[in-house]
DNA sequence: CGTTACGTTGATAGGAATCAATGAGGGTGG
DNA sequence: CCACCCTCATTGATTCCTATCAACGTAACG
């Protein structure tokens, strides 16, 4: 409630250059990565994790609207995001552009690619970001264990996937609700406020990704903030009363 | 597959001992398996076929009905499917049963324990199916390349999931068609008929998988067969007119 | 032969898409 | 520095599709 009358002071697109300065400053090694439990090495040993830092491909930046890859390109490896956000979309036979996911630090990038050795989707940044580059060929080699990493990621994966699936079936303001506590729980784990975060996403984005139209989107959004549950500032979203908002998406 | 239509008596609960005698006389081993390029030796050498048969538990074999795994149970290895057809769902917080999919021979089950040790779902058999256990443990000395087949695997499943959820913002009856053609297309790709099959699922566990209504389901369907694109009769459907139900589906 | 679960069909209501118009922000060039 | 454009966001009015409600038919099963 003290939320409620707490003075917002936004300070937008900061969070990316104060990023890229950390970023510059620290060496980034696997085995000293803040993203260490969630990234890749979870589960390996300190000999492998060294092992492991040799086959990736540091310092890797893409600033906002930069392409990772596209659709149809041959699949070189995977990333691991280590800062920033990506969104993953899929272009269909008409041509028309469908929202995957939104990919946060520590989330693995490129399993599109992996069954066919040829992307399904496209990747690009929604704002200045760092992924680290898995040379899978050499890792292979190094530590035999990494596959067993990667498929606990991509069965993780597909549990998310699914979870967000059977959201579909509920109302346009229970997906949305579900979308932004998705977004605040994913910040959480990373370090970051679970009541202040950035959408990322266009409204049509957003429509797109919940499968509903930017009007709806814009509506429902502008009625969680007239009810005082979320406050809007451009793509920034404070959350106001978490409790009211986890409730209405439970009941 | 002569298994797929056996006209085995199905009593129900549990397996009983005459069926492990009967499996115990068609014994199939990975390399003569008839699904040899859809499971998992696919990319696998002589050898390592060899060594994944020994790690294969055989002769599980579910009726209809019977349950693979339950949800929240201890993950404790991937199973492939040999023969029939399984369901996998989900039930939430409230109780509300979920249909994510169905698997179909060729198939691997149990991603959903993978990462967190713990099965997120039920999966359950449609009809009379056969199932080969993977030991992991076993497997993964044996065959270290083993991890990387299962997360081609995966990552296929991954790439299958997010293109049905694309369709999710379709119309009802294209996201029936797309159920359909999904059904026809794999039945295909076993060696089955692609123009007659079998749903597997009530109109209520297809409303449910698409998020549709059962009414609207049968509506759907039975509109389908007024305008001669398909035939139904209980939950066998026959394709009438390929051409057409493709064209429906991409406009 | 009744019971039960499932499937079909019709009538109605409601929620989201669509259509339409305006408003706000960001970049560009004069 | 401001006018202009362009994209995105917002808001309202209307339409349309699907869910829901309701009733009945049908098949499986003890």
């Amino acid at each position: 409630m003290t939320l409620l009358n707490s003075p917002w002071i936004c300070r937008k697109n900061t969070m990316s250059v104060v990023y890229k300065n950390i970023l510059d400053s620290i060496r980034v090694s696997c085995e000293s990565c803040g993203l260490n439990s969630l990234c890749i090495p979870r589960g390996l040993n300190e000999n492998e994790i060294e092992k492991l830092d040799i086959s990736i491909t540091h310092k890797t930046i893409l600033r906002q609207g930069d392409t990772l890859y596209k659709q149809n390109s041959i699949f070189t490896g995977l990333y691991a995001v280590k800062s920033g956000a990506l969104k993953i979309i899929n272009i269909n036979e008409l041509g028309e552009e469908s929202v995957v996911g939104i990919f946060l630090p520590g989330e693995i990038v490129g399993f599109d690619g992996f069954s066919s050795d040829k992307h399904q989707c496209t990747v690009s940044a929604l704002e200045t970001s760092h992924v680290c580059k898995i040379q899978l060929d050499e890792i292979q080699e190094a530590i035999p264990n990494i596959y067993k990493q990667l498929l606990k990621h991509a069965s993780n994966f597909i549990n998310d996937t699914q979870a967000k699936n059977s959201l579909i079936k509920t109302s346009a303001e229970k997906r949305i609700i579900a979308f932004l506590l998705d977004l605040s729980k994913r910040h959480n784990e990373r370090g970051y406020s679970a009541f202040d975060f950035n959408l990322y996403l266009s409204r049509s984005n957003i429509a797109n990704l919940l499968h509903l139209s930017p009007e709806t989107v814009s509506r429902t959004l502008r009625n969680l903030e007239r009810t005082h549950l979320i406050k809007l500032e451009s793509k920034r979203v404070k959350i106001l009363n978490m409790t009211a908002l986890t409730e209405k998406n439970e009941v």
